[in-house]
DNA sequence: CTTTTTGCAAATGATTTGCATTAAC
DNA sequence: GTTAATGCAAATCATTTGCAAAAAG
């Protein structure tokens, strides 16, 4: 895997360092992961990694293509390797729990909006609210997020 | 429209505070502001008020229904006073302004994912990100955000 | 060798928390 | 009078910045 990863790297033209290869694994293995984690992922791998090495890694594979960033309102940033096809997550407001889905309309109709204001729109982002299987059950313990 | 704005909170529950009039004034006149121009807006009505009763009031009023928060990825929290529909926003890559679009599909079919992953879905946030009028002629100045 | 990355420390900035005071109902 | 809202100060926490040392091509 780490071989495919070092040819994803020098292709993009960003240098091949080992900070840089344990994040683009960590991500690989671990989507929706946010910085922490990853972190902690790129620790494991490499013995010591600092903080900010991670974010600039993060950021330099985001720039090239080879990540993904997403953000839902409220979160921290999280991190997918999943990139070039136009899918979405739902998220659920109970545990964060995050998941890729498809875009419902087939290829990439969500550009479409009936009244643009004039703006040149080059994506769609799409966050499904709800509540995950697991948590749909367990309306016992853990509250629901931004809700009284 | 302090009246109309009066009832609107007690008919939510809440208590009438002139703090909390006027975010939700402010609000009112000024969709998609963030905590920091709502906070100046509020200063100009009252003489003073404390940031943290700003984010009390719009937690306050969020929860109850009267406004929305809105949070593109990367941007600070925002709120607006059009609830109640499912309206979605283009966000400007370049100067982050916000504009309203509504959904593209009538009613509320954005609720319907091919496969949801088991979850109840309650809510579809949709972000356009593009450039706006203005920032797409006027290439000169201000560098796209998230880009090289 | 030249340029980019790394790592460390410190700064930034939005948002939250705790608690005593004050205002609503 | 009770209960909830305000204000102040301090804390939290993700993320960024600046700069010297180390590594990549």
């Amino acid at each position: 895997m780490t071989r495919q990863l070092e040819l994803d790297l020098q292709e993009s033209g960003l240098r091949v360092t080992r900070p840089r290869l344990a994040v683009l694994q960590a991500v690989h293995l671990n989507a929706h992961s946010d910085t922490e984690a990853i972190t902690r992922l790129a620790r494991a791998e490499l013995g010591s990694v600092s903080h900010q090495t991670v974010y600039d890694a993060l950021r330099a594979l985001t720039e090239a293509g080879l990540l993904r960033r997403i953000q839902p309102a409220g979160s921290v940033a999280r991190y997918e390797a999943r990139v070039g096809d136009n899918h979405h997550h739902v998220v659920c407001r109970t545990c964060g729990d995050i998941q890729d889905v498809d875009c419902a309309v087939s290829q990439a109709p969500c550009l479409t909006v009936s009244d643009d204001a004039g703006f040149e729109i080059d994506e769609a982002e799409v966050v499904y609210w709800g509540r995950c299987p697991a948590c749909s059950n367990n309306r016992l313990i853990p509250p629901p997020r931004g809700t009284k």
